[in-house]
RNA sequence: GGUCUGGUGGCAGAAUGGCUAUGCAUCGGACUGCAAAUCCGCGUAUGUGGGUUCGAUUCCCGCCCAGACCUCCA
């Protein structure tokens, strides 16, 4: 009945998807690395993930998808260098406020969410298979991966070595055979993490924690792979690579799926450059559905320009969907949100089951039910309302509802005697303290401003 | 320099070889003591120059512009 396509940044065009097995769906992607709060970029990706997995879920019967914690890491040793921290202490704190935040956000967790310090020995074992195989080299106390080996090394990002020698911009260590060359293994000096290995104490390279906890998890083939944009050079490039060598006849990720770039008024938002936002900051200006709506309203291949004003938009278009919900409650159905599904089923075109709900709003806002009900139920696929109209509209104020209440009772009493001025005034005041009135044909009800 | 993606109304953002979503904003109206909310009405927008076609925003080529990746990054 529904058809899913994606589009395949390996294949570069949208294609049906055709999973490994129908009755167990595998997919991964690249986690956060915990060194400091998640900001709205990664979170984009996150959400886009989430999409992909609420999707599935309603598509099949059995979805494993695992999310990564990278946890060993050089800016993770920096950083807790700079903090004075404990490097156990630093990535558990980094977890649990990720955690927090992705919850905040209504982003399912993971079925897996493993982490790279719990899988050295795996690790380890890729490695060893790799310099047996001919596609790796020690070198100088590192392990490197030997890109010459693999001959479809640069397919998925469609790039050649030779290109990318031409645009080489950094210096290349001495003891790499080729220049694209990467690390597997490292050696860790006596303050840095490590672990022993025949090669010496140290510890792994950047990609080769997901080839191994893929694998792990999923198999040596799977369905999806997926994260940020960013990543598909050199990260999936080379996991793909190690993956690929290990295992010469699997296929590993069937569809590669990779999340546009977010920026922050008008440039790229990223740790380096210190022009982003964590979500903890934008929360404490926006509720976290408001969020959830502004990326949802781009496509996840796009990229998406983030600003105040579009978090503003978001949060009235949602106060929309609330009221449409208050003036019609849905009532239990099973019915599935259709029209929705064939929307997401669309390579998660998220726009368009946005538009859907908005037709669904009308029509619930004029009282129709089944209207009111695929609004939910599409809302809640697309991990919406997950509160109450008056939870959404009244939830979390500072002042007292008995208190407001009593106040709205003094303005209609004012209103009768037809002193406006007084009514005006409570009306005001209510409205400097992000309370807002407003007079129906049942009476006049309050909201958060 | 190399690789890639994209340029749609004031803004955001889908879709499509011919009839061009949706939302926000603006404006006008209804409703209201005034507001708010809601409802009604109002906008032919597809960077540029060619080509293919009966017909292109959609396909092809050139150009311009923007962004990403090539280096840690979701």
């Amino acid at each position: 009945m529904f058809s899913l396509k994606l589009h395949d940044s390996h294949r570069r065009e949208t294609v049906p998807f055709i999973p490994e097995d129908p009755a167990h769906i595998r997919l991964y992607f690249c986690g956060p690395t915990v060194y400091d709060r998640v900001h709205l970029g990664n979170l984009r990706s996150m959400l886009s993930a989430d999409i992909m997995v609420r999707l599935l879920h309603a598509l099949y019967e059995r979805v494993t998808y695992v999310r990564n914690i990278t946890d060993i890491d050089d800016k993770i040793i920096q950083r807790a260098t700079e903090n004075g921290e404990d490097i156990t202490h630093l990535t558990e704190r980094t977890t649990k406020d990720f955690h927090q935040d992705l919850t905040a956000l209504n982003i399912l967790p993971p079925t897996i969410e493993p982490r790279a310090t719990h899988h050295i020995p795996d690790m380890l074992a890729m490695i060893e298979r790799l310099i047996t195989q001919g596609h790796a080299y020690e070198a100088d106390g590192h392990v490197l991966f030997d890109v010459t080996s693999f001959p479809s090394y640069g397919a998925l990002s469609g790039r050649s070595l030779e290109d990318m020698q031409a645009g080489a911009r950094v210096e290349v260590a001495d003891y790499k055979r080729h220049p694209g060359d990467f690390v597997l293994w490292k050696p860790s000096n006596a303050t840095e993490p490590g672990w022993d290995s025949p090669y010496g104490r140290g510890r792994p390279g950047w990609h080769i924690e997901c080839s191994a906890m893929a694998e792990r998890y999923l198999g040596e083939s799977f369905d999806i792979h997926g994260g940020g944009n960013d990543l598909l050079f050199p990260h999936h490039e080379n996991e793909r690579a190690q993956s690929l060598c290990c295992h010469p006849h699997s296929h590993f990720a069937r569809h590669w799926l990779h999340t546009g770039m977010l920026l922050s008024g008008g440039e790229k938002m990223s740790k380096s450059l210190g022009n982003f936002h964590t979500i903890h900051e934008v929360l404490e200006r926006a509720p976290a559905e408001a969020l959830r709506l502004l990326f949802l309203g781009a496509h996840y291949r796009s990229t998406l320009d983030f600003t105040w004003e579009k978090l503003e938009e978001a949060r009235h278009i949602m106060d929309r969907f609330y009221r449409a919900l208050e003036k019609t409650p849905a009532t239990k159905d099973d019915s599935r949100p259709v029209d929705v599904l064939n929307a997401l089923c669309d390579d998660l075109n998220t726009p368009q089951a946005l538009s859907i709900l908005h037709r669904y709003a009308d029509a619930a806002l004029e009282g129709q039910q089944e209207a009111a009900n695929q609004l939910l139920a599409g809302g809640q696929l697309l991990g919406l309302f997950t509160m109450s109209p008056t939870e959404w509209f009244q939830g979390g104020t500072e002042l007292d509802p008995a208190t407001i209440d009593a106040l709205i009772e003094k303005r209609l009493a004012a209103r009768k005697v037809r002193d406006f001025a007084l009514a005006d005034q409570i009306r005001n005041d209510l409205a400097a303290q992000g309370i807002l009135l407003e007079d129906g044909p049942n009476g006049t009800t309050w909201r958060k401003g």
